[in-house]
Order: structure tokens, then C-alpha cells, then sequence
DNA sequence: CGGATGAGTCAACAGTCGTTGACTTTCAAT
DNA sequence: ATTGAAAGTCAACGACTGTTGACTCATCCG
């Protein structure tokens, strides 16, 4: 029998790749249920409706436990691991791609920028040390990402490619360095 | 009497206002014609169609005087004067949040990102002189954009400050010295 | 004056959306 | 074996979307 908990992560899983991927508002409840094989009314039963399924996918999302136990001297490599190396196992969409297609939403964007801000903005700047350097190392990673996936801007390298991981490097790398 | 050009032009104007801050799929035409003051079915009658409506506003989008005129040694200069101070008097949206809006766009994506490798990438190109450098430059600009404009991160300085200049100012010139 | 043309209005269309409540089925415990 | 709760199904709702065609109205030409 199905029970209750198998097809609720059904329901999550496809939720966070197609809500990640194509943003909360581009994604209908009825692709999900039929993407996850689940009935459209289920979703109002276990998440209590879109927005609970949404922020239900949030939950731990800005864990990344190899970003977080990094200091200052390892985080241009972690984050160069998370954000080259990751992606290409999981074919999840990356936390920074759910920002760049949800942080604008009109409904849940105000909620997913303070959850960033919680956590992956201000452990950032725990580890840099500087509020500055902190922001323009997200304004990069964030310009990266959006150049190379949405973009598709000629010029950035494949994601796994060497040359995409030293062009990302040297932008956070300046990032480190700006001295305001 | 109301010529059809002035409700043209009515409409153009909130549309262009209204798609490239809130993003495609978010704005329905009804809302673009009440901001108007004008019927919904002009819009088809006009332009075809919403498809169309849009298409219109990116018309001569792309020819920013300033940055076109540029040589490379004045680039971030008029890149800054664009888009620290520019839009501090117009109040419309920049082409950098339109394309940050509209890039993923399910139906209207694809033939923003054409527009935009055809004028303004290319020609980025051709006055840095380097296509790697040209991406990473586009690729700071919109990262700097993304963060402060949609992400409000803390630790990006206030567009209209001395500091976010220099901020962006850093960003972009970093990406002029990448050397893969 | 009469008719035609262009501009604007209005109601309706087919479709999709998120959500709800009543229904059936399944399974375990008394 | 019967009861009861849990799990899943289904149809319908009101609201909203883009688009269409028939309508009114004013203006200008012959």
C-alpha cells in the first residue's frame, strides 16, 4: 500500500525540481501531481495548499553541510565544488537557481530573500568577515549562474569544464579582495 | 480626440514598464490596459496579441547610446553612468532587469536571450576585445543587479551611493582581467 | 445629407488555475 | 465480522487568463 509519507515526498521531490527550476509561479499544481502520479488534491491535504508545498521544498535547503564547516581559506573551493562538481550527480536544481527564478515571485519572493538572509547571506559573511566582500561574493556566484544557465551567454564555459571553474574563481576571488 | 497613436504609445509605455519589472507571465494584459486607462482588446487590435505587446517594448531596446559610442577604456565608466545614475531619473526598469525578469520566460524566453546575443553581448564583445571577458563582464553586471535589485542583499550598498559605485566598479573591472 | 472609415467599448468564449467537499477504497483494531 | 480511521479519487467552485466578434460613436469625404 502507498502510504501516506511515500507519496508526500513524491509530491516534494517534484515540487523542488519543477518549482526550483522554472519558478513558483510557471508551475501549476496539476503538473506537479501528475509529474509525482498523485492525485491534484492531495496537495491541499499534506501541505495545506501551493504555498505550504513550496516552503515545504526550503525546508534544510540551506544546509549545505560542506559550505557551512568551511573557513575563509577553503570557501572559494567549496563553493567551487558545491556549485561545478554537485550539480552534475544530482541534476537537482542548485539553491542559487531557485533564488534567481523565486526571489522576484510576488508571492513567496519576500520570504525566500529573508530565509537567504538567515542563513547562507549571513553564515557568508561569518566566514569572509567583511559585510562587503560577503555581498559581492553572492553578487557574484549569483551573476555566474545566471550568465551560464538562464543566459546561456556565450563566452561562459560549460559548467564542467575547467574553464568555467577558473572563471568562476577569479570572480569570487575579486570579490575577497574589494576593499571599499 | 485620441488617436490610435497616443493609446499605442499608452500602452507601450506600461507594458514595457510593467513586463520588464514584474516578468511576462506575471502581468496580465487587463492589468497592463486599466494602468493605461485603455480596453483590454485594443491590445490584440494593436499588436497582435500579448506576444506581440511585448516584442514591441524591446524594440530599440538595445541601443543605448552611451555604451555603444564607448571604447574600451571608457566602458565601466559609461556602464556605471548607465546604471548608477541613469535610471535614477527615468524610473523605468533597465535592460539588465528586464532580461533578469524575462530570460527564463517560458514562451518570451528564447527570443530575449537572441536579442540580446545579437546587440548588446556582441557588441560588449567587440569593444572588449575578449569573448571570456566580455562574459564576465556581463556576468558581474547582472550579479551585481540580481543581488541588490531583487535580492536586497545586505552588504550591497544603496544604488545612489558612492559606495555602490564602487562596489560595481570592482565587479567589472575584475572581469575585464581574467586571463584563462 | 449619407455613407464609410477608424477608434473605442463590451460581453462572451474556452481554457487554466488553486482549492474544497463529498465520495469510495483500503486496511488495521476491537 | 464490524467499526473506524486513513488514503486516495473525483467533480465542481469561483476567479482569472488571452482572444474574438459584434456593437456604438464620432469624424471626415463625396
Amino acid at each position: 500500500m502507498a502510504t501516506s509519507q511515500s507519496t508526500r515526498d513524491r509530491l516534494l521531490r517534484k515540487a523542488r525540481r519543477l518549482i526550483w527550476s522554472r519558478g513558483y509561479a510557471n508551475v501549476s499544481l496539476r503538473q506537479i501531481a501528475r509529474a509525482a502520479g498523485v492525485d491534484v488534491a492531495l496537495v491541499s491535504r499534506y501541505f495545506g495548499g501551493k504555498r505550504g508545498l513550496f516552503e515545504a521544498t526550503l525546508e534544510h535547503a540551506f544546509e549545505g553541510p560542506a559550505l557551512f564547516a568551511a573557513d575563509s581559506g577553503q570557501l572559494v573551493d567549496r563553493v567551487v565544488e558545491m556549485f561545478v562538481n554537485a550539480p552534475r550527480q544530482t541534476e537537482d536544481p542548485s539553491v542559487v537557481r531557485m533564488l534567481l527564478m523565486n526571489a522576484h515571485d510576488e508571492e513567496v519572493g519576500p520570504f525566500v530573500r529573508d530565509r537567504v538572509q538567515d542563513t547562507l547571506q549571513s553564515r557568508l559573511e561569518e566566514i569572509i568577515g567583511d559585510r562587503d566582500r560577503a555581498a559581492l561574493f553572492m553578487a557574484a556566484l549569483l551573476g555566474m549562474s545566471v550568465a551560464e544557465k538562464s543566459l546561456h551567454l556565450g563566452g561562459i564555459a560549460k559548467p564542467d569544464s575547467p574553464r568555467y571553474q577558473a572563471q568562476l574563481r577569479h570572480m569570487l576571488e575579486a570579490a575577497l579582495t574589494f576593499d571599499g
